[in-house]
DNA sequence: ATTTTCTTTTTAAAATTTTTAAAAAGATTT
DNA sequence: AAATCTTTTTAAAAATTTTAAAAAGAAAAT
C-alpha cells in the first residue's frame, strides 16, 4: 500500500512541479509530460482541486476543437522557497512564491567561503532573513542553494569550500541546524538549471550552457536533463588544456582557458593597463570606490571603452575556442551564454563566432545556434529555487 | 487493440534482447531489466516458450534462497543477422547467429567508399554472401552496417560517403534492393555500442570509446545510452583545435588531433623515416607487399622499434591531451580504447598516461579508469549485429 | 445562416499491468 | 534434523492504461 501511496503522492508533486514551470496546463497538457493516462491525471488533479492546491481558471485559446480547460496553482496555496545564490565573496538571498515572485526582495551580504566560520554565518544569515520576512516556518517548503566548487549534489558535498566538521555532509549540516530541507548544488549546473526550466534551453534536448564568471563555467543538458558526470564533475571547462600562453594557473597546471577567461583575471587585466597609463576610462571609473573593479569594468565595456573591449575581445576569442571543441564533441542544438560576464551581452559574439568559424568544421558549426541569456542576475536565484521545487512532495 | 499487441510485441523482443545479450536470464533477472512486473514476464515468457523461441534450462547457482530458473534463446530458433564493417578502403561481412557465432566466416573485399558504384558494388557483395552462406533468407533479421563519415542513423543517411541517386537514404536504398531490412551507423559510434554490450563499457553509465585507427573516433555513453547529439554528430574528437602543429588537416582547419594521431599519419611517419634511412626494421619490413604498411607498422611497434614505438607515443601523447579534455567535459568512469589502432595496446598507455597527468585536474582524473578494450577486430561487426538485433521485433 | 464535418477534450467501460501478499523451494543456522 | 531466513514463483487484489464513446467547439459546406 505504502509504494502506492508514495507513487501518487509523485503524481500529484510532478503536476504541481509542472504548473510551477509553466503557469497553467490543460488535463491533456499534463497527461503527456507526466507521460501518465488522462483518466489518472484527471482524478488526481480533481484530489489536488478538493485539497485547495490548484484550481481551474478558464478556457484555454482554441486549437481546432474543443477548447481545454486551464489549471493553475491556487494563489490561496502560500508555499515560499529561499533561494540562494554564493560566490566566493558574496552572497544573495531571496524568498519566492510558487509564481517565482520575490517575497523578500534579494538580501546580499560578503560571506568569504574559505572561511572556517562560513557555514554557520551563512545559517545566522539564513535565520535572519527568515524572521525578516516574517513567513510562517510551516509554509516554508526548503532551502536550495547555488555555489563555486566541486559539488555532489546527489551527496550535498562540496569538496572545496564551507568544510563542515564531524561526518555529515553540508547539505545535512545546514538542514539540520535550519531544521527545513535544503538542498545544493554547483552554481554552473544551477545556471543550466535555470535555462532549462525558464530561459532559452527551455524544450530544447542537447544544450551547453556557459557561466560566465569568476571562472568560465559549464552546465550541460543531455537529453533534457542536466548532466552531471559518473561522479558530478562533468563541465569542468575552465581547466581545459587549450591556451596558448605559459602563464601558470590557479589549478597549477599550464594552458588552462580560465588563465585568460575569467572576469577576474580580465579585471586585472584592466588594472595593469590603467597602471601602464594607457587611453582608458577605466583609469577615473576605478577611482570611484562606491563600486568594485568589476563592475567597473563591465560598465566601460558597455560604454564601448577600447581597451576594456580589446581585453573582453582576447578572452572571448578563447572561450571561442574552447566552445568549438566542445561544439565538435556534444555537437548540441543550443548553446547559452549566462552568468554575470554574459552581461556584456553582445560585445562578446563576435569573437566568439569568430573562433568558431577559425576551428570548427561548418557543417558541424551550423547545427549550434548561440543565444545569450535573457536571465542572467536572477539565473542562480531562480534555479536555487527549483532545486528545491524539484525536490519537495508538498506534504 | 493493436497498439496492446504491439506492446506484447515489443516486450517479447525486449526478451529476446536481453537473452541475445546476457545468454540466460532468470524471471526476476528479466523483471528487472525490462522494468515490467514478474507476472507480466511470467506469462510473456511462457507464450515465447510455446512459440518455441526460448528454452527453460535448468537451476542458476543459488545466492541464498530458491534457485531460480534459467532461461535462455532456444538453439533451435534459427535466425542471422548479417554484420558490415567498413571503412574507406576495406569492407568485412560475416553472419552471425544470435549466439554471436558466425556462421559464414569473416568475407573480405576491396570496396573504395568514395566511388559513385559504391553502393551497389556492396550490395552485389552482400548477395554474394547470401548465396554463399546457404542460408534461407526467411532466417535473416536484416542487416547491420557500420561505416566511416557524417552518419544519421535515425534517418539512415550518410552525408560524406556512399551517395545514392534520388531522394531516398542510404538505409532505404540498401533494403529496398536486397528486400531486407538495414540499419546503418557510424563506425565509432558501433565500436562504443560493441564496448556497451559485448565489452568494457558493460553495466556502466558514463563512458567514451576512443576508436583509434584511421582517424581517432569517439563514441560516447551516456547514462547508459549511446550519446548521439542533438543532429547525430557528436563525438568528432579528432577535428578538436588541440595540437599546437601547424600542419593542414583534411578537414581544412589547423592544429586538428587527426593531424597527430591517425593511424595513416602515423604510417606517412613511418615511411617518412624509412626514406630517411633512420636505423628501423620497418625498412626491411616494407619490403614485404604480402601485407599492408598499417600491418607493418602495428608488428613493428609489438616487436619495439624503435622508430615505431617513438611515433606511436607522440601520437599517443596527443590522444591523451585530447582525452584530458575529455574528462573535464565529461567526468567519465571509464575510457575504453578500442579500435584497430588500439592494437598497439599497452605500447599506448604510459604517453596518454602522462598527458592525462600533465592536463587534468589530478581530482578529476582519478575519477576515470582508462582500459583497453578486448574485442578489437571484432568490435564493429559485433556491433553491426547488435545494431539490427536492437531493431528487430522478431516477427 | 444553418447544418455538417472535423478536432480536440472529457468521461466511461474494458483490458492490461502492477502491487501486494501468500506459497513454494532451497540454503543456512541452531 | 528442525527452524529460520532468502529468494523465486504463483495467485488475487488494486491501480493504470487503452480503447471507445460522448461532449463541446471550430471550420467548412450547403
Amino acid at each position: 500500500m505504502s509504494a502506492t501511496i508514495k507513487k501518487a503522492q509523485r503524481l500529484r508533486a510532478d503536476i504541481i512541479k509542472l504548473l510551477y514551470y509553466k503557469k497553467k496546463s490543460s488535463l491533456t497538457d499534463l497527461s503527456k509530460h507526466t507521460k501518465k493516462s488522462l483518466p489518472l491525471i484527471t482524478s488526481t488533479v480533481n484530489g489536488l482541486i478538493e485539497d485547495g492546491l490548484i484550481i481551474e481558471q478558464g478556457l484555454a485559446p482554441s486549437t481546432g476543437g474543443r477548447r481545454p480547460l486551464n489549471f493553475l496553482l491556487n494563489p490561496n496555496y502560500k508555499r515560499y522557497i529561499i533561494a540562494v545564490a554564493m560566490d566566493q565573496l558574496t552572497t544573495q538571498l531571496t524568498i519566492y512564491d510558487l509564481s517565482n515572485h520575490q517575497v523578500l526582495p534579494t538580501q546580499v551580504i560578503d560571506l568569504d567561503m574559505t572561511e572556517g566560520e562560513s557555514a554557520n554565518m551563512l545559517i545566522s544569515f539564513i535565520e535572519h532573513c527568515i524572521k525578516k520576512s516574517t513567513i510562517n516556518k510551516e509554509h516554508l517548503l526548503g532551502i536550495g542553494i547555488g555555489m563555486p566548487g566541486f559539488v555532489n549534489a546527489e551527496k550535498g558535498m562540496n569538496y572545496s569550500f564551507m568544510q563542515v566538521e564531524g561526518d555529515i555532509s553540508l547539505q545535512d549540516y545546514l538542514s539540520n541546524k535550519l531544521s527545513l530541507p535544503v538542498y545544493i548544488d554547483n552554481d554552473s549546473s544551477l545556471i543550466a538549471l535555470a535555462e532549462l526550466n525558464f530561459g532559452e534551453a527551455r524544450n530544447l534536448k542537447d544544450v551547453l550552457v556557459v557561466n560566465i564568471g569568476w571562472g568560465t563555467g559549464l552546465g550541460m543538458i543531455v537529453n533534457g536533463k542536466l548532466y552531471r558526470g559518473s561522479s558530478g564533475y562533468a563541465g569542468e571547462f575552465s581547466h581545459i588544456p587549450l591556451s596558448n600562453s605559459n602563464a601558470l594557473c590557479s589549478c597549477g597546471k599550464r594552458g588552462c582557458l580560465e588563465v585568460e577567461t575569467s572576469l577576474l583575471i580580465m579585471v586585472q587585466k584592466a588594472e595593469a593597463a590603467v597602471k601602464n597609463d594607457e587611453e582608458t576610462s577605466l583609469k577615473a571609473l576605478f577611482k570611484d570606490k562606491s563600486k568594485s573593479h568589476v563592475d567597473h569594468f563591465l560598465n566601460a565595456v558597455v560604454k564601448q571603452d577600447p581597451v576594456a573591449i580589446s581585453i573582453l575581445a582576447d578572452a572571448a576569442f578563447q572561450i571561442g575556442k574552447g566552445l568549438a571543441t566542445l561544439i565538435h564533441i556534444m555537437n548540441p542544438e543550443r548553446i547559452v551564454l549566462s552568468g554575470r560576464g554574459a552581461k556584456a551581452g553582445k560585445m562578446l559574439l563576435p569573437s566568439i563566432q569568430q573562433a568558431i568559424n577559425e576551428f570548427c568544421i561548418p557543417r558541424i558549426a551550423e547545427q549550434t545556434e548561440i543565444k545569450f541569456s535573457t536571465l542572467i542576475n536572477e539565473a542562480e536565484l531562480l534555479a536555487a529555487a527549483s532545486l528545491m521545487v524539484e525536490n519537495s512532495l508538498f506534504e
